[in-house]
DNA sequence: ACCAATGTGTAGTGTAGACTACACTATCTT
DNA sequence: AAGATAGTGTAGTCTACACTACACATTGGT
């Protein structure tokens, strides 16, 4: 008699792995293509190859399949966000580099097409919204308040909450510019733009609009 | 012969009005809800009272019952944001104003239900998207930015790119809280909270990071 | 070589739900 | 009163799809 395995457990021989990874492959190109509501289980069975059993023997549902996918990529987007040798770095390059990079990912059609998804299905799934937030977006903003902190101690910024203070400045990057992404309202930003945006976010994040440079 | 009206039209009767409006009451209670996808036709039409027939004829299909819906909300919500006599405010008094404003609709169950509707359905209604965007935040970026362009005009403020510079602003406001509200992680904040944050945010627009005060 | 675990393939089953057809009724205008 | 316009109610069609059943094939460890 075969285990029942009625939830998700790593597989242990190789073609297991490679079955898992074929489906959970096949989904994700799915899913973010057309929906989660909008694809079958089927149609990934018939992408990935292999069969329905397997699946289901894997994912235990419909709903495990999309959960296992979303966990595997926002840790591979939002995981690669490099914090190396920040320190040494003048705060405006550090808030560029990171500002650019997240720019890039966030404007990104798979990053963008798991938003979309896990906003739709957080209602249903909230196991799924905690672990996009907390692989994902969160993440980040804890990534950058622990730099704050970091400039905090060192004395070189004053004392505040810096996790507020990171989200402020990651809301502040994204603006209206995600959710026009998101929206598809427009195509996505030239690398140039991105930059451009990035300065003058970090800007006004370090001096305001007193601040500003008249252009 | 009935006149075949395969898109919607105004009623012309008060009878009309009346269905047509009971129609969109229990279409929003039911797709904020419980989402667009999980409502079916019959549910709404159950709900309302009357009949499926006058459903198909008022809006043509489920999708132009939902859009109805949206544009009809997304008016009502942010075409409330109050603009009167904000040029006679100091900016701190005016930004405060938008930002408690703001921040206390787009924490709404209402609204969170609509973004998560719209983001949801976009990718299959490009149509929908641009309704509820130029219905709604676009055009709170839209008015901000115009008050920014009047400052300009009076040499209160330096010239810049006020439309991305508003951008900026409301992301900043809105930040994590309002990702954390969509997927539902928290709960709604307090009054007092809301008004502590756009403080906090007001101050660091105005001026920057290095002149926050030590707390 | 064996046996347990794992993968395959096919053919269901049951249900839900968008949309239509049609015959009838109420109301409004002139 | 008549004809147009709008609303009602029911019953039905057609399709899509999550999930299951079951018999069989392929592995890999010991």
């Amino acid at each position: 008699m075969s285990s029942p395995r009625p939830q998700d457990s790593p597989p242990t021989t190789a073609r297991g792995r490679q079955r898992r990874d074929a489906l959970l492959d096949a989904a994700q190109q799915l899913f973010l293509e057309h929906g989660y509501g909008q694809v079958s289980v089927n149609d990934i069975v018939g992408r990935a190859g292999g069969s329905l059993s397997t699946l289901y023997r894997h994912f235990g549902n419909k709903e495990g399949l999309f959960q296992a996918m979303v966990e595997r990529r926002s840790h591979h987007i939002y995981g690669t966000l490099t914090d190396e040798g920040v320190d040494e770095l003048a705060i405006e390059a550090a808030l560029q580099r990171l500002g650019i990079d997240l720019l890039v990912k966030v404007m990104g059609e798979e990053t963008l097409g798991i938003y979309r998804e896990v906003v739709a299905e957080s209602p249903r799934q909230p196991q799924l919204a905690r672990l996009f937030f907390d692989g994902g977006p969160g993440r980040v903003r804890l990534a950058l308040a622990d730099y704050f902190e970091r400039r905090v101690q060192r004395r070189l910024m004053p004392a505040c909450d810096t996790v507020e203070l990171a989200g402020m400045f990651l809301g502040m990057l994204l603006g209206e510019w995600h959710l026009i992404r998101v929206l598809q309202l427009k195509s996505p930003p030239s690398r140039a733009a991105i930059e451009e945006r990035v300065t003058r976010c970090v800007d006004l994040f370090l001096h305001g609009v007193q601040g500003l440079p008249s252009r």
